[in-house]
DNA sequence: AGTTCAATGTGAACACTGTTCAGATTTTCT
DNA sequence: AGAAAATCTGAACAGTGTTCACATTGAACT
């Protein structure tokens, strides 16, 4: 069965898995993507350079997991952020949250979308995804006045699409610290300014001013 | 002087610099800015591994100018999809164009927006950057009634930004085959056909239709 | 002209990286 | 118990970016 008590210093680890999968998610967390390193991981972790690719077949196997955890917890915040108020109101509140997930975790963000460096068909990866999309899609839906299990015909998902476009580009161009230039003027936490200020009110003039 | 006739196998390149811009350039181009390699680049241009690094001072010094040819480029089809038309048209070609030139640079594009692989205080970039932003500046400029020569006022900025932040993100999700899902419903080429017709859609529906 | 001098490029080293693979170690199954 | 499967190691390999003493060259200055 499962090693209860493992980490007891053995030669078998118990949970190596796990613990290569948070270790890396860590290391993330500190260096950010450019950071990452496979060995580095396995040091944290305490195994051998050799171990994690044993685990995973090797770096895009160990980094699917953790791009996994990061939908996870993305579609986690975009559930949270739609579950109360007027669709207006859960669609602003979802742009929000994803850009505020991006700067929050910017390693995890960053690795999400690097397509070179994840196993795309890996299952759990596919189902995190989904349930990240489908938060999205049932506030599309209740903007348009359809049932929550309706499926999304073409002006939906194009709404769809150009929402998650504008969040995920201002997402971007905020932790490529494009924006700064802009956005210095108004204050001096100029991520949080951006956020918080600037870029609810670019969704409501965009996708919410049109719905009433 | 110059070496005109240079490039005769000797010790001295002549123009070296260019030569390994340039073949910097290709490579990203033939295999995308994760097969990038400063010694590969160094190879293309008939030199030794540490020759790069003297001119550049190293991978980012080289990949800075990369980048600077980017925003050229990118800001002269900017400019070009600006030129004729009614403001709305420019726009939604300006957005198109922006689109294109990441599908068909898309190592450039990516390269550009790795603020951890680039030099951002190099003026080479932030002037070839500055000239991109003002043309969409211009279109905005435009739309909003005003002098070419103005100043974007805080509503002007933040639709800048929301113009910006929606192309931005839609040629990364296709980049990154986020889309595929979605368009491959639509017909084969599924990548033109998003671009060519349901991006200027979207782009359509938030931005022109509430102009008119 | 000849000689200095800075610029330009080399080649070998260094400290890394990801990956592979035979073998050591441990758990699990029968 | 013994056999088989799972787990982890340690050393190798090819490849990377960067550094540094040293070669080579073109130009500038007497």
């Amino acid at each position: 069965m499962k090693k209860t008590k493992t980490a007891e210093r053995g030669y078998h680890h118990g949970d190596l898995r796990d613990a290569l999968i948070h270790a890396a998610d860590d290391l993330l967390a500190e260096k950010g993507l450019e950071g990452f390193t496979l060995r580095e991981t396995a040091r944290r972790a305490g195994v051998s350079p050799a171990a994690p690719s044993h685990h995973f077949g090797g770096s895009p196997g160990l980094l699917t997991e953790v791009a996994a955890l990061g939908y996870q917890e993305l579609a986690n915040r975009l559930k949270a952020a739609g579950a109360n108020g007027s669709p207006a109101d859960r669609l602003k509140a979802q742009c929000v949250a994803y850009v505020r997930f991006a700067v929050d975790f910017p390693g995890r963000f960053h690795l999400m979308f690097r397509h070179d460096l994840l196993l795309k068909e890996k299952p759990a990866l596919e189902a995190a995804t989904e349930r990240a999309w489908e938060a999205l899609a049932k506030t599309v839906l209740a903007i348009r006045n359809r049932p929550d299990d309706a499926e999304l015909d073409q002006d939906g998902e194009a709404m769809l699409i150009g929402i998650w476009s504008t969040a995920h580009g201002f997402a971007h161009l905020t932790l490529d610290k494009k924006l700064a230039r802009v956005v210095d003027c108004c204050g001096e936490e100029h991520d949080d300014g951006a956020l918080e200020t600037l870029f609810p009110t670019i969704i409501d003039t965009l996708w919410v001013k049109k719905l009433g």
